[in-house]
DNA sequence: TCTGGGGTCCTAGGACCC
DNA sequence: TCTGGGGTCCTAGGACCC
């Protein structure tokens, strides 16, 4: 491993979902959309998945209540979620973005890291290379992206997100630490609600707050966790930009439009996840040795059951099979249910498993 | 505020083997 | 019958990501 300073490129579409529907459809410009579950005049159950800079401005943001979105604006234009839509644009994107690098990692469905390291000579061409990219997006696909660009995949997905909607960011490697210590911790990767609310009890707030902690004691509340938010802090991240493989698991989960008690209902729907997980996991030519399910009840109490097979199997019948076991081991009948949820996990490869056939 | 759906990774305890 | 230490696999739950 050579001591090589990397430059790294974060490429961040913004509100991707609300920006394509706009592509789509010139009559939602200017006007505030939200992409989610069904409101159904506010009795809706789901949640917002992504909303545009307008619907913002109303107080409304992703994972929120659609019933609470429906509240704060009624009159916005609530969308399905397109996902075949999306996925489409997206693969045209990671396509585009992946010819710009060296090391190519996808994210997510519209989060990209780029490592450029040999293809620039410094932040300055680094910094143009960004502003291409940008235009490219523009011109092929009509929809707008911030970029972050830093030392390490850390640094430029917090630098990717400074700026919103169009932005772009470069923190060089030697303003790093100055760049992150008057952030929240929240900013920092892998640190959420509870992350955030435990280090406020200790009195830190904000990233410099954790960079001039005790190390050692930040260990002793965070465990491994505690070291890696030291390093982090300090702006330090040795992950290298690598290519995402084949998935791990395979899942379905289904929320119920109403609580139920109804086992047969309960008992169907599981057949029809096990389905979808089935068809999706012989298209990926996988096979899986472990099936889990998961149980929600009403006060959203939820358990998971699993059962790792003996074999590996690519047979639906198998998936199927376990999954009743599980659930008719584990089911509380006097409870009200909220939602069922199928995995497959535990692959084996196609090659592996011909070898022992 | 009353909480979707798709994932990944980590931890901790227990079973089992040597 | 009581005892150890290490390794691996399995299960359940939790935090986090978008």
């Amino acid at each position: 491993m050579s001591g090589k300073r990397r430059i790294i490129i974060h490429v961040d579409m913004d509100h991707f979902f609300t920006a394509v529907e706009e592509r789509e459809d010139p009559n939602l410009k200017g006007k505030p959309v939200i992409v989610g579950a069904d409101p159904k005049e506010g009795k809706g159950w789901g949640v917002v998945s992504t909303c545009n800079y307008k619907a913002r401005k109303f107080g409304i943001g992703s994972g929120m209540p659609i019933s609470r979105a429906w509240k704060l604006c009624p009159e916005a234009i609530y969308r399905p979620v397109n996902y075949m839509l999306y996925e489409g644009v997206s693969s045209e994107i990671m396509s585009m973005l992946r010819k710009y690098a060296e090391k190519f990692e996808q994210w997510s469905i519209d989060e990209a890291f780029l490592g450029v390291t040999s293809k620039v000579k410094d932040y300055d061409e680094a910094e143009a290379l960004a502003h291409q990219i940008k235009r490219e997006i523009l011109e092929k696909e009509k929809i707008t992206c911030s970029i972050g660009v830093g030392p390490n995949k850390l640094v430029a997905k917090i630098a990717s997100d400074i700026q919103k909607p169009d932005g772009l960011t470069v923190i060089k490697e030697e303003d790093v630490e100055g760049f992150l210590a008057s952030l929240p911790v929240r900013k920092l990767l892998w640190v959420g609600r509870k992350t955030e609310q435990k280090l406020k009890r200790i009195g830190i707030k904000t990233i410099g707050d954790i960079a001039n902690h005790d190390p050692t004691v930040l260990k002793e509340n965070f465990g491994s966790m505690g070291t890696q938010l030291y390093l982090m802090a300090h702006g330090i991240d040795r992950s290298e930009v690598e290519e995402r493989g084949e998935a791990k698991s395979v899942s379905r989960d289904l929320t119920f439009e109403e609580d139920t008690t109804d086992l047969e209902f309960v008992f169907d729907a599981l057949d029809k996840l096990s389905d979808d997980v089935y068809k999706d996991v012989a298209t990926r030519n996988l096979w899986f040795k472990t099936v889990t399910v998961k149980v929600r009840y009403e006060d959203f109490e939820t358990h998971t059951h699993r059962k790792t097979l003996p074999f590996a199997t690519n047979r639906l019948q198998d998936l199927q099979k376990t999954v009743k076991l599980l659930v008719q081991d584990y089911l509380r009948p006097d409870r009200k249910i909220r939602l069922v949820g199928v995995r497959s996990s535990n692959f084996a490869s196609t090659e592996k498993q011909k070898k022992l056939i």
